[in-house]
DNA sequence: TCAATCCAGTTCTATAAAAAGACCAGTTGC
DNA sequence: GCAACTGGTCTTTTTATAGAACTGGATTGA
């Protein structure tokens, strides 16, 4: 899938794109968070080709991103649901989506929104330090371990 | 880049991963976040060859991630600094960071780690509601606009 | 109950893109 | 002046992708 893997480092974010950055793998878990669930359903909101689609879907319930259920509508096909694992990439999925909105958007550029059970519109990821205090990116350093880089 | 963009699309998610959803992009700005920048610096630590990221880094700068400035050392180089587009990814690559740490490591395996200015293991990324109350995945959903999907 | 259609893929091929590595010009350090 | 470094470009090889064709089981429906 890559020509250079980096799922051996050290570093969790190599890491985590070794696994899931490539093209399609974060759509099709950003569909799933949709709620979308069938081989088709993917396909068609997607446009990808059923090949890549067949492909991506097996690598991810092997990673354990998403995992084969029977039906829900009790016929005899198989879904795609997430995983645990899976939904733990809601705030991957929801911090590209602030970045997008905040950067790639012309002001008045129609573009979907995440909202709460409300309707109310969520507000921006935050991270907290152990004290609960917001912490930007100027407040952080990473921490290296073992001897290679990073 | 690819062969179906996704550019135009109301989805940020899609528009995101369109900009910076490739192989390299987002290790290119976890590296920049990191402190470097210089084009020698990225090549030694990425291991990538240097025709891709001279494309790379050209698409940054052309997308605002990144952009040229004199080098610091008073030496007639430049060097790739983020800009403020840049530095707002700086929850994506952490939500990347925490998934990568919580999934893809087995206990006891060593990785480097995101920690404040008083050397505090950070907390994890937070979507608070406008009310300030955190939000799960279940908790919230994507408001549609216009015709198409999403 | 038999055929038509739908669903969920698999396989194949042509092509577009990405990666590796060689090469090169200007800069700096000695 | 020479070697090493910087910041690329160019060429070749490798990989990913789209898209069409095909398959075989499930569902519909006459």
């Amino acid at each position: 899938m890559k020509l250079t893997g980096f799922a051996k480092v050290e570093c969790p974010v190599g890491r985590a794109l070794d696994a899931i950055g490539d093209w399609w793998s974060l759509l099709i878990v950003r569909d799933a968070f949709d709620g979308l669930r069938r081989f088709g359903d993917f396909q068609k909101n997607l446009g990808i080709a059923k090949g890549m689609l067949s492909a991506r879907l097996h690598k991810l319930v092997h990673l354990g991103v998403l995992e084969l259920v029977p039906a829900s509508d009790g016929s005899a096909y198989q879904e795609y649901a997430l995983t645990r694992k899976g939904r733990d990439l809601f705030p991957v999925v929801v911090a590209l989506r602030q970045w997008g909105e905040a950067h790639l958007y012309a002001r008045g550029e129609a573009h979907s929104d995440l909202v709460d059970q409300a309707g109310q519109p969520v507000g921006r990821l935050v991270l907290p330090s152990r004290a609960g205090r917001p912490l930007t990116w100027s407040d952080t350093k990473v921490r290296k371990v073992g001897a290679r880089k990073r």
